[in-house]
Parts: C-alpha cells; sequence; structure tokens
DNA sequence: CAGTATCCGAGAGGATACTG
DNA sequence: CAGTATCCTCTCGGATACTG
C-alpha cells in the first residue's frame, strides 16, 4: 500500500535465491539481455528517466528531498519520490529520517549505489564531452533525411 | 517523414554550437542535470528502456537487425526500430545496407558508441553480480513495508 | 519541510498487418 | 530479410491539492 509500488515485478518467480545461506553468485547467471530476469527492472531504476540523474546529483554527498529536486531539474515531487522509493528497495540509496521539527530527511548512496553512480557519471561524462560531436551528427542525420 | 521522430528536440534552441569551427569543448557546459540542456535526450536514448540494451548486444560486434531483435529478448519490431534510429541519429550506432537480395543490413557501434557501450557494460556487470544483495535488500524492504 | 493522494493527458510501447 | 504503418492499451509522469 500507500506509494503505487514503484515494480510489481512478481518476487515470486525469482525463487529463493539468495534467501539461502547457499548463494554463489556465480551460480546464477543473472543476464540482463534476458526478459525474464530480475536486474532488468533494477536496471530500469538505474536508468529511467530520473533515477541515473538522481544517483548522479547525490554524488556530490548526501541530500535532502527538496535539495535534489533543485538539484535534478525537471524532476516533480512525485516522479523523485518514486524514483527515491525504487532506488531505496533496491538497496541503491538510503533514506535516513531526523524526526526533527521540521522533519529532516536526508538520502545518500549505499556502497553499492557509489559504484552504480561512479559509472553513470563515467558515463555521463563521456557523452557530455562528446555532445559538440553528436549535435553535428544529429543535424548531418535530420538534413540527410530532408534534403 | 518516414519514422515518428525519434526526438524533435528543437535543435534550433541549441544554437550553432559546434557548427562553427570555433567550438571548444571547454566553452560550452554541458550539464545533464539542467532540464534544457540537449545531452538529457542522448542520455535517455543511451538509457532508456531499449537503447542499452541494444548497446550491450551491440558490443559483441555487428549484427543484424533481426539478430538483434533475438539478442535483445523482449523487445518488439517497432521499439528496436526505434532505439536504432535515435543511436543512429546521435552519432551512437551506424547502419550498413547491403543492397543483396535479400538485403543484409548491419549495426554496429560507432568509436563513441563503443566507449558508451562500455561503460554501460561496466555498469550492467555490477548489477549482475550484485543481484544476490540486491532481492534481500528487496525483501527486506517488501517485508518491513508488509510487517 | 517532506512528502501522499488524485486526476488526467501524452506518449511509450505492444500486436498485427503490410511493403520493398 | 528488414523494416514501416496503424491501432490501441497502459503506464509514465505532470499539475494540483492536501497531510503530518
Amino acid at each position: 500500500m500507500s506509494t503505487q509500488q514503484p515494480t510489481p515485478a512478481s518476487p515470486a518467480d525469482v525463487r529463493d535465491i539468495a534467501a539461502e545461506g547457499s548463494a554463489d553468485p556465480a551460480e546464477f547467471p543473472f543476464d540482463v539481455l534476458e526478459v525474464r530476469c530480475p536486474s532488468r527492472p533494477v536496471l530500469e531504476h538505474l536508468t529511467g528517466r530520473w533515477g541515473g540523474l538522481v544517483l548522479i546529483a547525490l554524488r556530490q554527498g548526501p541530500s535532502r528531498f527538496n535539495e535534489l529536486r533543485r538539484l535534478v531539474s525537471g524532476v516533480s515531487e512525485k516522479m523523485l519520490s518514486q524514483s527515491l522509493h525504487a532506488l531505496e528497495r533496491d538497496g541503491i540509496v538510503i533514506r535516513e529520517v531526523h524526526s526533527t521539527i521540521p522533519p529532516r530527511v536526508e538520502y545518500s548512496l549505499t556502497p553499492l549505489g557509489e559504484q552504480a553512480a561512479d559509472k553513470l557519471w563515467e558515463l555521463v561524462e563521456i557523452l557530455e564531452d562528446s555532445m559538440p560531436q553528436i549535435l553535428v551528427a544529429q543535424r548531418d542525420y535530420d538534413s540527410a533525411a530532408a534534403g
């Protein structure tokens, strides 16, 4: 209840896997290219419209809700809230509540979250550095289609 | 005409930027956290539901359309076609047509595409390796909410 | 401040049928 | 084979209003 589920993703068909002590990661061939692989929804949380940007913003350090809203420009309260819940559920983001008045809630990255955020950031760096080249490619493509 | 545009993204408001010889990348603060930054749509092509998976599949080498469909399990013709067009427009993927009968079309990565795909792959590796841990986190989160 | 609840439109995305 | 065109559904996601 409460929120609209971030992703139902039928946890039932994933079986117990790591719940057993026997969990040897090598035994389970998680493959993101496979439709049914549970890694798919997780990747989508990271690479969805807002998830990745949230992680990149959190690389700068812990951040509060409205601070994040400002950092990730364009995100709505609803989407930020939803993204944070999904990432928290995946163990990528930590939500820490300080029961003061006014309430203070801080979001930060778990170690896993930091690893992921770093990779995401490296990807974004490549992208931002290549933007001039990309804009040219887009223009060429469009004029070729039009001409 | 032809396809539904991958992303209109009003190239007009980007101005000429790299079209001029003066393009010094350092002059242009592309920032993916900014709503209006043209890097946003490009990132979304890479990290959208299918774009990233296509890139990862293409790391294994050039691939034909239906081959890609099989590699990226779950993708529809329409979405694969759309994703490939967007990536081609961004200069991330190359489409090569061999006018034989039957027609043979091969998709491959540009140098930029390879850089991006490698980063994406590193991210996915982290994810796949962490899946057992993530599944536990999800279960804990869910049972905490239910209990 | 830090969210949740509800409503609603736009578009993502799937299924099917068709073309070169 | 390699797509495009069309239809249609369902979800994403924005706007607004409200709560602790």
